[in-house]
DNA sequence: TTTATTAGACTACACGCGTAATCCAAAAAT
DNA sequence: ATTTTTGGATTACGCGTGTAGTCTAATAAA
């Protein structure tokens, strides 16, 4: 039960290059988003500070410098974040969204296939499982 | 390619009023939203104005009173901020994201029996067809 | 040693949003 | 006819965010 501290969209960037690697300097993290971004220096270290106030990374002091780490994982955000996108759009209904998916955007046959599998799966061992062999 | 006004998530509340049913007056969509938002009529009524100013919706001038209706669908604006989601913590990809759902939310049976159907059919006539029958 | 650079801290500022309150003209009530 | 109510228009205000710039102390360069 954390209590995850709010991301901006901005932030995320931020988080998404010190989730790939970490610790980083904020240099590192300001060259790692050059050219994709297009943010000033200044921008990405007012966006580090953020995070930092919010408790979303912490660092480690090594000379004049610091070396930032993530305090949240990411994992751990994007199932909260899926979660109130889910509530928001499709009143918190997963299949709708399944079914939507599975509509509109284009599977391979292998991620069909490794859908299915995992459908298997969940058939097998799921807890809704209803004690009879259906099917 | 038409250009979706960003609509608030306290706006997105009204919208979803309007669509369930419209036109409607602003008296009918405060009442609607009572007991289920604890908003002051005033603060609907902002969110109304913003939703014109946006073009999300127009009205009818009935008498003194306007009849608000949506001027975007639901539809097109769950199929954007699904891809804009998509995109932001899945970096696009929408088999990681139907993994982690198929894997961690609780589907009854028959909802995993309706998703095998429908892979089924993706995989009859889908545009990535490989034209074996892969078994 | 004096000067220039640089990392991080602090400050800035406009816009969107949540959350209303005030103002005004018209309609309703008295 | 005068007063009250009410719908809509306008205004308010603090916080988060995008997007930086300035200030300061320390380090590096000259």
């Amino acid at each position: 039960m954390k209590e995850l501290p709010k991301i901006s969209e901005a932030e995320w960037e931020v988080m998404k290059i010190l989730w790939s690697r970490s610790p980083q300097t904020a240099n590192e993290v300001i060259e790692a988003l050059e050219g994709q971004m297009d943010w000033k220096p200044k921008t990405v270290r007012t966006l580090i500070s953020r995070l930092l106030q919010k408790n979303a990374i912490a660092f480690q002091e090594t000379g004049r410098t610091y070396l930032y780490y993530p305090l949240v994982s990411q994992d751990d955000y994007v199932q909260t974040e899926t979660q109130s996108f889910l509530k928001r759009l499709y009143g918190g209904a997963v299949k709708p969204l399944l079914v939507h998916f599975l509509r509109e955007q284009k599977l391979s046959s292998d991620e069909i296939s490794e859908l299915k599998r995992i459908l298997d799966e969940k058939t097998e061992e799921g807890p809704d499982r209803d004690r009879r062999k259906d099917r």
